[in-house]
DNA sequence: ATATAACGGAGCGACCCGCTCCGCAATCAC
DNA sequence: GTGATTGCGGAGCGGGTCGCTCCGTTATAT
């Protein structure tokens, strides 16, 4: 494959756009397994860059929060799109599950509250919301979903099993697969199955955790 | 009920033991619930009682880790014993799963590694998980438990639910009960379920988990 | 009235963390 | 070649936190 097919920029404008998008992958990782409260040298390390090379592209940890947040709302949309494709709903969905698992950004969701939200979360977010409604609904539509099970019953799930270990390992992983896989088996409608007891969860415990108006 | 059943001490001595009990209940909610690296001050404040009455009882926060490390086994212990008195073996072990994961104390979890291992913890951690072995097998072999999944899967289960938010709503009670009823139908043996994928958790981990020899 | 036992909490020393500042190296303009 | 520009690394500053100690106070016992 060819790296030359993009206008390629030379010297230290290709190192600059080069870092960019190593803090960036650096950030996620660091905070997805150490939690939001990791320090931001961690990342600079991780992202092999100095501190400064950082705070020159992100004034502040809680503006590259944001940004992550941003980037992590645009993979859930991509991956509710990607289960739209899907010919079968409930594959569709038990995908769009898996993927959101894996990618694991809701780790954030501990630091709601400590930072401010912004338009753009707001609209990325809501984007992202749309289209796991349309999943979900889709699902339920062809009677593959067990009834009592709401979109944001499925946020949790993804919520519950965003965050990874401080040194994620293969095992790590394979717990975790057999886990969602299990919760995937107890959401397949069912006639025996039990009913959810209490109420599904609110859409407000999610406007409260963020910091919406 | 009467209070005066055992014989009361009187005056300081009084107080001095009802500080031990608030202490550790203390203790239990704040690690729970803001993880274990929480100040120690946050415990003394919640128990209503100074610094150094807390540091009196427990040379170091370490020490108070480890009692609460065996209380917590001990509960899982007897939580195992109560689902072997039940009449049902599918219902004895969704009962047992529910009362650990209410319990909660698995979200010491993440501390292991940072504290040392004592022999107590080993004794009680050994006793309890007998019991849980003893409630899985009984399911297996009552045939309602799918066939796939581990002692260890279930003690996964736990762990994963074990945390709470750093400030518990009834609403997060709530939800919480939703996802581990999900797993619990996930759960029972099914001819339609799905097969585990992967292996299942190996008790290395655990012993890696904490600090075993 | 004196001795004793338990208490509360201010504060010490040792961290850690976000962020700034500055000297250096690579590249560009001419 | 030479000076200007751009991006870089990382030491270190100011502030905040945390585990733990120390000591003055208060309640009981004799």
């Amino acid at each position: 494959m060819s790296t030359s097919e993009r206008p390629r920029k030379r010297g230290r404008q290709a190192e600059a756009a080069r870092n960019d998008q190593l803090v960036l992958a650096a950030a996620r990782e660091v905070f997805t397994t150490q939690g939001a409260d990791a320090p931001v040298a961690a990342i600079a390390e991780r992202a092999g860059v100095g501190i400064a090379t950082l705070y020159r592209r992100y004034g502040t940890k809680e503006e590259l929060i944001q940004k992550l947040a941003v980037l992590a709302a645009e993979q859930y949309a991509a991956a509710a799109s990607r289960a739209l494709d899907a010919d079968d709903p409930w594959e569709g969905l038990a995908q769009y599950i898996r993927e959101c698992v894996a990618f694991g950004s809701f780790s954030l969701a501990p630091i709601a509250g400590t930072i401010a939200f912004t338009p753009e979360m707001a609209a990325a977010g809501e984007r992202s919301d749309e289209l796991a409604e349309k999943v979900v609904a889709r699902a339920h539509q062809a009677g593959v979903l067990r009834a009592d099970a709401t979109t944001l019953d499925i946020h949790l799930v993804v919520e519950q099993f965003g965050r990874r270990a401080p040194v994620p390992t293969d095992e790590d992983d394979n717990n975790r697969e057999r886990l969602v896989s299990l919760v995937l088996d107890g959401l397949k409608a069912r006639p025996e199955n039990t009913t959810l007891p209490g109420n599904p969860p609110t859409a407000e415990r999610y406007a409260r955790l963020w910091n919406k108006p």
